[in-house]
DNA sequence: CGCCAGGGGAGCT
DNA sequence: AGCTCCCCTGGC
């Protein structure tokens, strides 16, 4: 167990900012987390977060994962104060981290997104990793499952993974699947790629578009200029920015105001 | 039962 | 860039 002392950071906000969907509220102030084959659990009251992990784990994974050694007091005092509706959303979310999540696991993630609300998503993943992943067990003797890698998906007939409800997103992972699977396209790779090569590389992919594409790139690759647009995105851009969202004033950060204002409109809407 | 929405995308023009 | 159509599940 290790205690730490964390400013902008709010377990909950990042639970709900719809960015991942292996994290799980299990108490009034604790949450479980499963990121790669890693099973974490954090309790955060005020300021406090306790970790279930020892230091070491901490600090060589959960401290990346969380972004914990980044300020983000420095984006919001960039944004601008005639700016109302951001500064407010950026109050309410003040918490979120942009998480750095893995990229397979992302790839997987947003390939079921699509037409597809957050509840279902959890779902889905939950049946591929129950049905495919490895079987783990954590520090208090329950069961887990690990994201099931590329190998364990691809050779899969492409309509397999209706059993686990993904419906006609199946072909999308299957097919992607045997795209890392047999070398065509490398994890290893996409991951070393600055933002604009990766989101090309990515857009190769069968079911990938240039939204899931940003999504895979902020969340895994930690592009933080990549500025996914959904349809809600898309909703509020046209409210709040008839001119168009400033992405020039922000350039380089463009994802992290887009968590505030995604999270803002999923709260409030 | 029909209808439609839920964090798009492919395949056209 | 803009337009169809695609196509699965759950809720009403």
């Amino acid at each position: 167990m290790i205690e730490k002392n964390l400013k902008n950071f709010n377990i909950a906000q990042i639970c709900n900012s719809g960015q991942c969907f292996r994290m799980t509220q299990i108490s009034e102030n604790t949450y479980s987390i499963i990121a790669n084959d890693k099973y974490l659990e954090l309790t955060q009251v005020e300021n406090v977060c306790t970790f279930s992990c020892n230091e070491e784990e901490l600090e060589n994974f959960w401290k990346q994962y969380f972004d914990l050694d980044t300020d983000y007091m420095v984006y919001i005092n960039q944004i601008n104060p005639k700016d109302t509706y951001l500064i407010s959303a950026a109050e309410l979310g003040a918490g979120i981290r942009i998480l750095q999540q893995d990229l397979w696991e992302m790839i997987v993630s947003f390939l079921i997104s699509q037409q597809n609300n957050i509840v279902r998503i959890r779902r889905c993943i939950q049946n591929i990793c129950e049905k495919y992943g490895e079987r783990k067990v954590n520090f208090k003797g329950e069961i887990y499952y690990a994201f099931p890698k590329p190998e364990a998906l691809a050779g899969l007939d492409e309509d397999a993974l209706k059993e686990c409800n993904l419906g006609y997103r199946s072909k999308y992972v299957v097919r992607t699947a045997g795209c890392f699977a047999n070398g065509q396209t490398s994890l290893q790779q996409i991951s070393q790629m600055n933002y604009p090569e990766a989101r090309e590389e990515l857009l190769k992919l069968f079911g990938v578009g240039e939204k899931v594409a940003d999504c895979i790139c902020l969340f895994a690759l930690h592009h933080l200029q990549a500025f996914p647009i959904d349809t809600h995105i898309k909703q509020a851009l046209e409210k709040h920015y008839k001119k168009g969202f400033p992405k020039r004033r922000y350039r380089g950060f463009e994802g992290v105001l887009q968590q505030y204002i995604f999270y803002y409109e999923l709260v409030k809407g």
